[in-house]
DNA sequence: AACCAATTTGGTGCGCCGCTCCAAATGTGT
DNA sequence: ACACATTTGGAGCGGCGCACCAAATTGGTT
């Protein structure tokens, strides 16, 4: 009678709520969001829906879950040097979710999802926290640091978002890229000229860009403009 | 024998594709995307599914005309002025868009969706070209233009999808909006003010604030930042 | 007015889905 | 060894998107 557990707790766990996400996740990667059934799970775990269930909840909770333990892991990302600027934090968190949703695309949509259905969820409120803390270090005064935040997290959200493509790392998907800016060059070389005279004046410029680089400019675009809020 | 039609083309069109765009807009504003099933739409229609999918196609399809119906709406806004600075023309087509997503919130996902999906629908291409014009104007040097069109649809589109909500007007909707940011100030107060103090630091905030105006404010971030590109 | 080919329609059924429910299996405390 | 709580696998239900098709409807021709 040495024990004093409120909760029996432990057994032999052979099938762990982690690696039913950790499933839900690959199973995301490879056949994006409808490819994650409660069938293929079981399938998989060789199990059946009731453990799934029991363990992760509705297929809705389960991609949530997914989503913060990616979204989690994302924001853990720590700058290189030694003293890092403001700056540099915010340039190294928001390329961590950029490589987060190249590497799962099907986070861009639940992304968005769980900001504007769960504004008080770990997701939401963790981003905004790490983000928010840089603010201060900007020399944002306080008064509109919320705005400041706000701006910044809508645009790298928003930038993350809208560049969920595969090409993350320079490994093995890179002749796609060329043949998708490719594509879209010739797409846009066919609209009529005088309907879309400032999708002709650009399309010499998708060819040679870089999302990563581009995302970046845009960064230091916004911050610039935070500097002069007073 | 006086006809010479290559086709017969119109006949009574009982049924037409707008008609069932319409209503997919109806069935999706009032119980959002999953509302939307071919049987909702024969039983309002008094149809078949066959019928539908006829001259609407499949359901994704049905999702992304709608979506561009929307969105080529609210791309129409024109400033109220007569002299309208490129700013204006900006916070005019932004403030269009922010609208339609308050209204029609399953826009939130399909519009990133969409641009993800198809870079050279009407769509991305719309929004593009919309705002790009006004780039030029702005005094941004043509070698950024790009980067910089991409900045602001960024911004814009990020910062309208994560503000998806019911506030577009002051009708009938607004106790709603009080009690959602009290909920949220308690939630974001009953963080751990030691793992959130930036949290901590703009509770006061969230209370006052307005969703349109922080967003017009960081449009105004966003345009200030542009000015310093050369 | 009668006919015809093309177009348009309503509806049935298939395969799959998320999810509920539950009997059996597996563990723990005494 | 026994009682009991936890955990598991799977069968079944209602609903979904969609392919498919026989029937109805059309406008043009004669």
């Amino acid at each position: 009678m040495a024990t004093r557990t409120g909760r029996p707790q432990r057994r032999n766990q052979v099938l762990s709520r982690e690696r039913i996400i950790e499933t839900a996740i690959e199973l995301l990667d490879a056949g994006g969001e409808s490819a994650l059934t409660t069938r293929a799970l079981t399938e998989r775990l060789s199990t059946g829906s009731g453990a799934i269930y029991y363990r992760a909840g509705s297929r809705d909770e389960l991609l949530d879950t997914a989503t913060e333990t990616v979204v989690t892991a994302a924001l853990a990302a720590k700058p290189a040097g030694a003293a890092a600027t403001p700056e540099d934090e915010i340039r190294t968190v928001a390329l961590a979710l950029f490589d987060a949703i190249a590497e799962h695309q099907w986070l861009a949509t639940r992304l968005t999802l769980q900001i504007v259905r769960k504004p008080f969820g770990p997701v939401t409120v963790g981003i905004f926290e790490r983000i928010g803390r840089q603010v201060g270090a900007l020399g944002v005064p306080q008064a509109s640091w919320f705005d400041a935040a706000s701006t910044l997290v809508h645009y790298i959200l928003g930038a993350v978002s809208q560049n969920a493509r595969i090409d993350g790392d320079t490994s093995t998907v890179q002749p796609d890229r060329a043949e998708f800016l490719e594509a879209t060059a010739t797409a846009w070389q066919a609209l009529a000229p005088e309907d879309y005279p400032f999708m002709h004046a650009i399309v010499g410029r998708i060819r040679e860009h870089d999302d990563r680089e581009q995302f970046l400019t845009g960064i230091a675009i916004v911050l610039d403009g935070l500097t002069r809020l007073g």
